[in-house]
DNA sequence: AGTTGAACCTCTAGTGGCTAGAGGATGTAT
DNA sequence: ATACATCCTCTAGCCACTAGAGGTTCAACT
């Protein structure tokens, strides 16, 4: 049986993240001593493996969950399981396409800073430069 | 002189944005109608643009508010902002990196389903398996 | 048995960067 | 004069945690 701080320590997650996980029912309530405090079994190591694994993959709660939820009944068809893998996967690339284009215009920008004054400095003349615009308005986070 | 709602066409901003840049003082308090509508001009629309381009590439509000300080100073040196920018590709190449090992577990986990039950299901087990776990505990931010 | 001190408990509030909605006022075109 | 799109303020919500206050429990050591 585990301590919170120890489930934490084995996990690599902090111990508000997992009472939060709790709170959100992601975690079941576990069991607890006389004195009020939780204490865990294996079941609990393995669940809460599954989900750190899954947010390290960049899964969100949502599909952490419903993942949880195929694993649970292991008659159904996997084709859920697999569609929600490759909407992720989906995602990671949308974000890797961006993430490089953003990398080509800073690495643009910082080589060719000439150490001036800021009245001449390319970077600031990028950002101020409209026309240099990326075209869409889609945000970071696209 | 623009209402709030061009100004928000024009930049690509969404209309409660502008006014949350207001609250943050990232954007200057505008000029006001008689019944007390926002009017803006020129000067906010070149800052609103160079905060929108800046936020497409990356950089966080904070980073911004230095920029745009630096910006209004002509002739101080500009290493500032271009160690800002340098922070921002090592920022940006540290997530790509992050994303390409995402990438390629995802890939493998959609390419080993075998459509059968989610007993089997390899995208539920690599999930499920701890020695196939990315050994570090930084998450996806990272 | 008593004492220390680390780890536990609950609860509230804060983070970033917006976004949504209620409920009402204003501006402009007809 | 009227319609109605757009504007206003204010509050609350989103995600996925994180931090801190103020108090309790557990385990080890004397």
């Amino acid at each position: 049986m585990l301590t919170i701080g120890n489930l934490a320590k084995k996990t690599g997650t902090k111990v508000q993240t997992i009472r939060y996980y709790e709170q959100i029912e992601l975690m079941p309530e576990p069991g607890r001593t006389e004195g009020g405090q939780r204490r865990y079994g294996d079941a609990e190591i393995d669940r809460l493996s599954f989900i750190r694994h899954s947010r390290q993959l960049g899964f969100s709660l949502d599909a952490i969950r419903e993942l949880l939820d195929l694993g649970d009944h292991p008659n159904r068809p996997c084709h859920e399981a697999d569609a929600i893998a490759r909407r992720q996967l989906k995602q990671v690339e949308r974000r890797i396409a961006r993430l490089e284009a953003l990398r080509t215009e800073l690495n643009r920008m910082v080589h060719e800073c000439s150490g001036g004054r800021t009245a001449d400095c390319r970077v600031l003349e990028v950002l101020r430069d409209h026309a240099a615009c990326l075209t869409d308005h889609d945000g970071i986070g696209a």
